[in-house]
DNA sequence: TCAAAAGTGTTATAAATACACCCATGC
DNA sequence: GCATGGGTGTATTTATAACACTTTTGA
């Protein structure tokens, strides 16, 4: 699956990009994960920018656009088991990186794949969420200084990137009716109200502790271990496992289609 | 918002896709109608080919993408005031048009534009429905042949166009639920049954007469006319109209969150 | 013993579902 | 009359929502 690589950010693998992939296409993808008892999503600057993007790239002649998406987010994260969900494509007319709008002004490329990248960009949007909340994002070459941003915060990305993440906020909201998406959001081991509270950040609103565990218990994903967790100053939560069995065969079949 | 036009299949107007239009993207629109009690999605022809494809088209430099869905529809259904759904992409890495999987042998068209719609493409799928069911599918070069084709048909259409198909098909059900999808579909004045069948159609199932009857009146987009429909044998079915206003602004608001 | 968070149960309401029954028409 | 499809009502079940009560811990 893996190609040989030129080393990032040298003059090789700026032209690997322009000779290789598809012109004026690109994929970019929103990675959330829960931490800090937030929504957060991953950010990268431009080498020498101030202005935030989402993580994104190009997609090689000879991949599918979901691969051209799973190898950029590995390139960038060094996670390579996520699951990714493409939610929708933005493609307004000008939609471009300029200096205007992303302040890329002095970034240390060459000016050929400068040319090439400033054109006009249709990008394919996916969304993906992290399981371990400390992962790095290792930002590579054009990119650098990655960054969690808070979906409730204020931060204001480069061209339509704010509009992207807002609309997978919606697309995992959505999604968490049909699918448990958010047991990705898990570490192995971990408590309702703990699930809770990541339900309650992605849907921006709280919603009833009984409610909400009468639901996901009868769904039948999670797995009682038996154990609980301890010091927590409070009455121990239990400890739930995720029913991967379950869960994984709830990603491939249909979304039901009620009237 | 209308460019002047080259005559349709000239030098001329293949000169001006190859020029002005993005590489290796496009975008297909899978077009329903609900006739003879059957739900149906238009397909054409390539001029001298005899497998089927569902209309689409190239995306100007200067124009959005959803721009470009509603032209290329325009041009070749002659209908301006459709609704457009985004619903996904396709981008496999092999995905070509080739003499193999679509059976372009002789077509008329110059070499070098053939050469160009041969490359790789990755499409951005739309669909939309039509209210009156008697449209022409007017088939612009390089098409010709438009048809309508039953949804549960066997047709099996080139490239992964019949997976396009599929897919619509899913995000029409799925949309269903929220928005009163359906509505474009019917004429000016149709009777509740009539709007069931319709329904059934795209769910590929029956449902409860009463039942549908309680719900699609709560929701208000139905007005009585006070008409009837007559001869049809039996019991005169009531006549209702759309509650117009009331259809435009749930087509903007967004789908409601719940947990 | 008290606060805080976890876990459980109860009730009210609304929605989905399954039918039963009557109605209006053409034959 | 009667077959056929249209229109209406009702009972059952299920889902949603609001909220009260109990349990377990650490301080």
């Amino acid at each position: 699956m893996k190609t040989k690589k030129p080393t990032k950010g040298s003059i090789e693998s700026y032209r690997k990009i322009v000779d290789e992939s598809m012109p004026q296409l690109s994929i970019n993808c929103v990675i959330f994960r829960y931490y800090d008892k937030k929504l957060q999503y991953a950010a990268v600057q431009f080498t020498g920018s101030k202005m935030q993007v989402i993580p994104g790239g190009y997609i090689f002649q000879n991949e599918s656009i979901d691969d051209a998406a799973r190898r950029n987010l590995y390139e960038q994260t060094n996670m390579d088991d996520l699951i990714l969900h493409q939610f929708g494509s933005f493609g307004s007319h000008n939609r471009r990186i300029t200096a205007s709008n992303s302040d890329i002004e002095n970034i240390g490329i060459p000016e050929d794949f400068r040319n090439w990248m400033e054109q006009r960009f249709v990008t394919i949007a996916y969304y993906s969420i992290i399981s371990d909340p400390n992962t790095e994002i290792i930002a590579n070459a054009p990119y650098s200084n990655a960054d969690w941003l808070d979906i409730e915060g204020k931060d204001r990305l480069a061209m339509d990137h704010s509009e992207i993440v807002g609309q997978a906020r919606k697309a995992l909201a959505r999604d968490l009716l049909s699918r448990p998406v958010l047991l990705s959001f898990m570490p192995a081991c971990f408590t309702i109200p703990e699930l809770q509270k990541l339900h309650e950040a992605i849907l921006g609103r709280s919603v009833d502790r009984g409610n909400f565990r009468k639901r996901v218990l009868k769904s039948g994903f999670l797995v009682k271990t038996g154990l609980v967790k301890e010091n927590t100053g409070q009455r121990p939560p239990e400890l739930y496992q995720i029913n991967k069995e379950r869960y994984l065969t709830s990603l491939t079949e249909d979304v039901k289609l009620g009237f």
